[in-house]
Parts: structure tokens; C-alpha cells; sequence
DNA sequence: TGTAGTCCCTGTAGTAACTACAGGGTCAAG
DNA sequence: CTTGACCCTGTAGTTACTACAGGGACTACA
């Protein structure tokens, strides 16, 4: 078989990945050391590129690095079990809607605070007050 | 006017706050130096606490400790706007709906993933599938 | 053959906002 | 006078990257 190898760079540019994130997901060992050129560059494979393609999407779907480090390694010792993974990921889901309802607060709070504010070059601010004010927790 | 200074520990256990956090927010020039009593000790005062009690309700309501920054800045040089406060409220607030908004694209991919699994000790997970799979992004 | 430009290598430092020590001094009670 | 609970300082660790600096390698072109 054809190996086409490609350098970090490539894999950067094909992945979408940033060029010095690759290196760290290495050092971290969440990407396994690939075998070097002759001068000691980096060479990857299709497989670099789908573990790299994982871990992305892992990480737009908020995984930490930890739980994605856990899920590899279930895959790397052929020992996915479906029931671990599903809870690990309810366990994130249920992390994901906490900062939801948290910045939903949030939310709220901002924007009924700001709606009051007049806008104008004045010193009195609804919002700095709110901030001040022991009424509120 | 009587004084009834606290120690760093009371301020920390009256205002919720971590001890530590305390001296970091003086570090880094949120908080004044307090003066110091004849051994050291840091001799905190209403004046104190009010202000460390904006930045902690700041910081509830996910302003940066830069954002808080600026706000104490215009308040301790007497030059509060509304217009301008509201301007970096109106930001962070639009900052605030981004994150919800990212949070829920993952809430509902990864619940619709979830709902998915068996749960069963099988090998085959929706999820590991999905991070897989090169028909999603 | 020389050289310019673009890659790649390494180690290290910086980001945000804390939090947690270690090693030492202080203070109040008994 | 000792014990325990405080306080002080500086520093390191956390998360997930990102960005250098200083040096080698490789390609194209004159």
C-alpha cells in the first residue's frame, strides 16, 4: 500500500486543526508520536487524520480533553462499551445544560438591567447600581 | 466614626468569597491595597467589602475581570456613563447569547446522539460512530 | 552554486481566573 | 508557655490551547 504521508502543516491545513495544537495534542498523548523523515519531520496518515477529526469534533461537542483521552482509550484497547460511553456522555450533557441554565441567568439579568438603562452621558446607571446594590445577592 | 476593621479571613466569610481570591483581586488591582495593621495583617473596612461584593456579582453575571476593570475605573473616577456602561453591558451581553447559543447546538447533538445508545455493553456507540464519522464536520 | 522563502523542529511562555500549597510569623485562650 | 487558628509571602498548578524565538531543511529560481 501507498502510504502518502503528510507533514503537521498538511494535517493542519486539511484538519482545520491549528498547526501548534497538533504538536500539544501529542505532548499530551491524545495523538500518538508519528513516525519522523530522515530530518525528523513528522509524518502522518490517514489514521493521524481521522483520531485528529475525532478529537475535534469531540471537542465542538464540549468534551474536555479528559473525557476524549477516556473515550480514545477505550477505542485504542478495543473495549468501547456502549453503556460507558452513554454515561459518561449524559454525565457532559448534564454539565452542558448546567452552564445553559447558568448563562440563561445570566442572560436575563443582563438584559433587564440594560433595558433600563437611558443610555445617555449620565452618571446614574441602573447597571453599576444593580452591582452595588446589597439587595442583591 | 468607628472603624471596625476586618481581617482578610472575615471579609472571605462574610462575602462568600474565596480567601485567596481576595488577595489575587488585589494582585491584580481590582482591589486597593488595604492598609495593614502594626503585624501585617490587612485591615479591611465597608468600603472594601461594598467593593468586593460589586466584583463578585459582576463576575455572577460573567463579566471578565477586564470588563469589571473598566467598570470600577469609571466608578473611582467619577466618571460614570450609562452610554458607555450600557455599551459594554450591550457586548458582553451579545457574548453571553453566542455562548448559549454554542452550548445548545451541543445539547442537541448530543442528546439526539445519546437518545441513540443502547446502553448496553456492546462495542458498536452512536457517539464513538458519530465522532468518527467523516459526514459530520 | 547561491540564496530567498517557506516550511519544520524544539523548548518555553503567555492567556483567564482563580485555587492551593509550603514555610513561616502572630494572636488569643487556657 | 504552648496549642491551634489565624495571617503573611511567594510560587505552582489548573484548562486548552496559542505564540513566539532560535535554529535546521527543502524547494525554486537565477
Amino acid at each position: 500500500m501507498m502510504a502518502k504521508e503528510i507533514t503537521r502543516g498538511q494535517l493542519a491545513k486539511r484538519s482545520g486543526c491549528n498547526i501548534e495544537t497538533i504538536r500539544y495534542y501529542e505532548k499530551i498523548g491524545l495523538m500518538p508520536e508519528p513516525p519522523r523523515s530522515a530530518s525528523g519531520y513528522r509524518q502522518y496518515d490517514e489514521n493521524h487524520e481521522r483520531r485528529l477529526l475525532f478529537v475535534m469534533r469531540g471537542r465542538e461537542l464540549g468534551f474536555t480533553i479528559a473525557d476524549l483521552t477516556s473515550l480514545l482509550d477505550l477505542v485504542d484497547r478495543r473495549a468501547v462499551s456502549c453503556g460507558e460511553v452513554e454515561k459518561l456522555a449524559r454525565s457532559h450533557l448534564r454539565s452542558v445544560q448546567e452552564k445553559i441554565s447558568d448563562l440563561k441567568r445570566m442572560e436575563s439579568t443582563l438584559s433587564d438591567t440594560v433595558r433600563s438603562c437611558s443610555g445617555q452621558d449620565v452618571p446614574d446607571c441602573p447597571l453599576i447600581d444593580r452591582l452595588f446594590d446589597t439587595e442583591f445577592n
